[in-house]
DNA sequence: TTTAAATATTTTGTCGATATTATTGTGAAT
DNA sequence: ATTCACAATAATATCGACAAAATATTTAAA
């Protein structure tokens, strides 16, 4: 077994997600790397995905690889049938309009829960994701993707890391990795029609304000304005298809 | 492989519970299982599963086991870490807490959205559930608890079951199950303080009326006194074991 | 040519065995 | 006694192989 460094691994962490828990295990390591494969729309929505050809692509047994499938299979990403194997979940208008709707209520309850709680180990990681964040959102975005993204999720992390729900913290950490599965298609189109920026340093600034109010507005129209956008680019493509 | 007839099973299932869909393979068996004992407490929270163990227990090998344990792992029911197995994730008086806000605001969306789109087929079932509901409260509860606790999670499976968010069921699937977890401590204490057959019955009208505001009203009021009960017992039984 | 039955191939789900890692137990040294 | 090192034991995670099931292919009939 050749695997990195060893380090924590609990399901349902509260830790920041750029802590990339390094695995400790065969499972664990093809889980990451197959929800991660699927979130970036590396592994096509709706494709089979059998047990050897995969063995091959990860170099695993089957049996990590049915392990990590199964997980995936409770978080949405993958579904499974009866005696036919594993296939990628399928993507659809509807489901963005789902996840979506979801995210941005579950987002705002924990937001909320974590303007009231936070204390000042809090604040120091909002400020110091906030300025990591801002930093890479000066440079070009379109030669520091990965980065950006990296970063934008930790941000969106610290702003609610607060929050005292652990069921709360679970459901949105799917439906965040959900919603990223959408907007990777739609990343280059949205990047460029706004300033993303603005809209942080909005949400930011309300949030260490404790303006809860403002906080949740702020960060509702974040959110649909990147569903909305990703929406677009979904219908311009199933078009495409069709003609 | 000795199996029972065979049916149709997906994850994220939106069809009634009481269609035990039953399992074609191994692994979904053993699932539904542990999943079972799991919430009739009759695997005790925070135990080993030690998979040899099990392994008699269930008469099954161990990868179905292993799949099982790991999809449970990812809704919640079982903690897995490193190298280190699997145990059943503990229950506390915070955890029931959190499962019933969150269980709150995740059934009353989805009631609303069921009473704005449910249509005749809709109303068919809450009337059916309904019915067979009032006739088993009419009995002694103590004699059908089993049939009771069934036919009270179809009443209200069918009272949301006209939502349109996939993973608003998905997640309330989820937590309604954990529920039940810490509901089953209680039950007896539950059944006997309060007239929940009034409870359903001030439900079911405000649902058939369509009238959203009475219907999350009551059921909000519903779950809080059965999570209220339960916590009373709970901190009696804390109080037990220290003195 | 289409439809249907029969056969061949692939793929899944399962088991038993094994190497690796954690846990327990034992005895020596502080 | 308590702590530490080290051996003995137990449990986990993984692999390779195989039977059952699904899928694809061929062959025969309408």
């Amino acid at each position: 077994m050749i695997l990195p460094k060893p380090d924590e691994s609990t399901l349902m962490t509260t830790s920041l997600p750029s802590a990339d828990q390094a695995p400790k295990t065969m499972t664990d390591y093809v889980y990451g790397q197959l929800r991660e494969d699927i979130i970036q729309g590396k592994l096509i929505p709706d494709s089979k995905l059998k047990i050897e050809h995969l063995r091959g692509e990860y170099k695993v047994g089957a049996t990590p690889l049915r392990e990590a499938l199964s997980r995936l299979s409770s978080d949405g990403f993958v579904i499974t049938e009866g005696q036919r194997g594993f296939r990628v979940s399928p993507t659809s208008a509807a489901d963005l309009d789902d996840v979506t709707e979801l995210r941005i209520m579950l987002e705002l309850k924990a937001l909320k829960s974590s303007l009231l709680h936070g204390g000042d180990d809090w604040e120091s990681r909002v400020v110091a994701t906030y300025y990591q964040l801002s930093k890479v959102e000066e440079l070009d975005l379109f030669e520091n993707l990965a980065v950006w993204e990296q970063r934008n999720h930790d941000f969106h992390w610290a702003l609610i890391s607060a929050c005292t729900s652990k069921w709360l913290l679970h459901f949105y950490n799917i439906l965040y990795d959900q919603h990223k599965r959408y907007r990777n298609i739609s990343l280059i189109a949205n990047l460029g029609k706004r300033d993303v920026h603005d809209e942080h340093q909005r949400i930011y600034a309300a949030a260490l304000a404790r303006d809860v109010e403002t906080a949740c507005r702020e960060t509702e129209q974040h959110i649909r304005l990147t569903a909305g956008i990703t929406h677009q680019v979904l219908q311009e493509l199933a078009k495409e298809k069709t003609a």
